[in-house]
DNA sequence: CACCACCAAC
């Protein structure tokens, strides 16, 4: 047997930590005949790589029997860095005896991942010998934070230049949309490698160049992954889904990011069964899914409100430890809430610190789509007395709520506040929460007003609000002027004249609203499917409007559906005709109301779904106002609870009433 | 120790 020396034991040590296999290296290093500082320095190294055994780390250090080098030092540091925990890492880099180049750039890069950059600057202003390292570091700094100029600077100024100082400059150009300029500097950079070419590849991808993605693709002499799993990406984002597929299946390497890559081309196409087979696939053939792969699926689950599931993932993360990030962990709190389990979603919210805006925004917009104006205004009180920035997207969410709730008022100056908020910049989104909160509190005039003094063009969302607030109110000539501008906006869509010809029928102008009956049919409008969908057994089982045999145990579905009108008829109920109408643009060729999709999940549910627990059904359009009238009832009736999410927001049905008030 | 990919809210 040879003898093994010291430095391969050393070697086998950080293999071992570098492949999540820390038991295995704590033993090896327990076992190994001798131990010299390099054995100390794999340990710490080795332990700095997980958060939670970092105390470990820095115990380790305090206990090497030899003197410790820069290294041991430099290796916990990093390990501070990495977890961002900044504050440590400072106090560790004043009480080093020594530093090298290597310990001014670690921290320099901590400084620079949490966007200190000033600070960053002064280290490397006090740095005593400035490599090539360092300067790359700080340029590529003053890249992320947007500062391309003295990027610029300090890469003219740069003694040396190496491949990877020139690649930071290209992407620090393709990442602030100067792509132009990105080309020009690749074109005459001295030598390439791969990473070059996939930050020029990245940079068209970002400015939505897919045809010069693709060229420059073919132009390169080979094809790194994460060339590969950029151009998916690209595609993905062009709703090229084919092309990304095709990429998937002809890539003979793939890495996590591949398949994550697939995952979010799928979720993003809302090709949501492909992107759960995928992730499923992905764990089928061992591969450890990455914190990115489960952004997405956190994300699929969400869009399905497959609630188990996201338990299930939940739990995963927890043994992966990917509940330290803000991104995964955002994602979580949004999943939980398009779920419904807004408790959950709360808890989560609540344990994680420090949170980002993103975060905060997630839980206001949550509760603003579960009607819940309280709460969304308290999690916005809360958001400013944590001193937190608001930004625009919080304030969709808070005037959005008001907007659920009617709280006209609290609305009103919420929305003016903004205007002396210099930081918020007033957009088109913002302006049509404001005509929605006018028009739904009847306040039409005074919608219409706003719209005609606002800074920006009004977009199709907006008439649109105005639109639905003069069908509430039953206003016909302000939705006249609202269907004109909407016409010419959207020429194909049948939104517009379904509502006119509703509100002729609700304000008795019979006539027109047969002429406009007519019209549509007589005309090939753009009609989006309406679908309905539970989650039962760990399956999805989608229904379409008008579609009940394509279910395989439709025929106790329909003995249900009978069951409940004869409940329905009993109780008084009658089916408002006039939603037949409203529902030509929501459901395909609906043929009798009780075969919506919604009204089709709900009676599977009732006969699936254990008694006492909440039926949850999703719908992919607004609900329909009869399908609201009779799930009403049906709560009632059978004394179940159903919680109904539709494209807008959360229904909460429970004895004979809706959490929406009828008011949505 | 620096350069490329996979990443949350509307």
């Amino acid at each position: 047997m040879p003898l093994r020396t010291t430095a391969s034991y050393n070697a086998l040590i950080a293999g071992y930590f570098r492949n999540h296999l820390p038991d295995a290296a704590l033993g090896l290093f327990h076992r190994m005949p001798s131990r010299d500082l390099g054995s100390y320095n794999a340990l710490i190294a080795g332990l700095s790589l997980r958060r939670h055994t970092l105390p470990d780390a820095a115990a380790a250090l305090a206990s090497i029997p030899l003197p410790p080098s820069v290294v041991s030092f430099t290796s916990l540091l990093r390990g501070y860095v990495r977890h961002g925990l900044l504050a440590d890492a400072i106090r560790l880099f004043h009480q080093m005896p020594e530093r090298n180049h290597v310990t001014y750039t670690v921290l320099l890069g901590g400084f620079l991942d949490a966007g200190r950059v000033n600070e960053a600057r002064k280290l490397f202003d006090e740095m005593p010998d400035k490599d090539v390292v360092a300067r790359t570091a700080m340029l590529s700094g003053y890249c992320q934070a947007g500062r391309i100029t003295e990027a610029r600077a300090l890469f003219d100024e740069m003694p040396k230049r190496n491949v990877v100082s020139w690649t930071a400059m290209i992407s620090g150009y393709a990442q602030n949309g100067k792509v132009i300029l990105a080309r020009k500097l690749f074109e005459v950079m001295p030598d390439r490698n791969e990473v070059s070419w996939t930050a020029m590849l990245v940079g068209y991808i970002q400015a939505g160049h897919v045809e010069d993605a693709e060229d420059l693709f073919n132009a390169m002499p080979d094809h790194p992954v994460a060339a590969c799993n950029a151009m998916m990406v690209g595609f993905g984002q062009h709703g090229m889904v084919d092309a990304a597929k095709a990429m998937f299946e002809r890539m003979c390497a793939r890495d996590d990011g591949t398949w994550s890559a697939m995952i979010k081309v799928y979720e993003q196409n809302e090709f949501l069964m492909e992107a759960l087979s995928t992730f499923r696939e992905m764990l089928c053939r061992g591969i450890r899914p990455n914190y990115t792969s489960f952004i997405s699926i956190l994300t699929v689950c969400a869009a399905l409100a497959t609630a188990d599931y996201g338990r299930e993932l939940h739990a995963a993360m927890l043994r992966c430890s990917f509940d330290t990030d803000v991104f995964a962990v955002s994602a979580l709190i949004t999943m939980y809430i398009k779920c419904g389990n807004l408790d959950k979603a709360k808890r989560v919210f609540n344990m994680f610190e420090p949170k980002d805006v993103v975060m905060w925004n997630s839980m206001i917009t949550g509760y603003a789509q579960h009607g819940l104006g309280e709460e969304a205004l308290g999690i916005f009180d809360d958001l400013r007395l944590a001193r937190m920035a608001p930004d625009g997207i919080t304030y969709i969410g808070v005037l959005t709520a008001c907007s659920y709730t009617g709280k006209v008022k609290e609305g009103r100056e919420i929305f003016n506040s903004m205007g002396m908020n210099s930081s918020i910049r007033l957009g088109a989104a913002h302006y049509s929460c404001m005509v929605d909160l006018l028009g739904r509190a009847g306040l039409v005039d005074e919608a219409l007003d706003l719209i005609n003094n606002m800074p920006v063009e009004p977009d199709a969302i907006i008439w649109g609000a105005l639109m639905g607030a003069c069908r509430m109110h039953k206003n016909a000539e302000i939705a006249e002027v609202a269907a004109k501008k909407l016409l010419e906006l959207e020429p194909g869509s049948a939104g517009p004249y379904v509502l006119l010809s509703h509100i002729y029928t609700s304000t008795g102008r019979w006539e027109d609203a047969s002429d406009m009956r007519k019209f549509i049919s007589s005309r090939n409008l753009n009609k989006s499917p309406g679908c309905s969908w539970i989650e039962y057994n760990k399956m999805v089982h989608l229904f379409t409007s008008g579609d009940v045999l394509s279910h395989p145990e439709h025929a106790i579905i329909l003995n249900m559906l009978e069951e409940l009108d004869g409940l329905l008829m009993e109780s008084g109920y009658s089916a408002d005709g006039s939603f037949v109408l409203h529902d030509v643009d929501e459901e395909q060729k609906a043929q009798s109301l009780r075969y919506h999709s919604e009204r089709q999940a709900v009676a599977y549910g009732l006969l699936k779904v254990p008694a006492g627990m909440p039926i949850r059904v999703m719908k992919n359009l607004r609900v329909c106002g009869d399908c609201h009238s009779a799930i009403k009832l049906i709560t009632k009736i059978t004394s179940r609870e159903i919680i109904l999410r539709d494209a807008n927001r959360f229904h909460h049905f429970k004895d004979g009433l809706c959490s929406c008030r009828d008011y949505w």
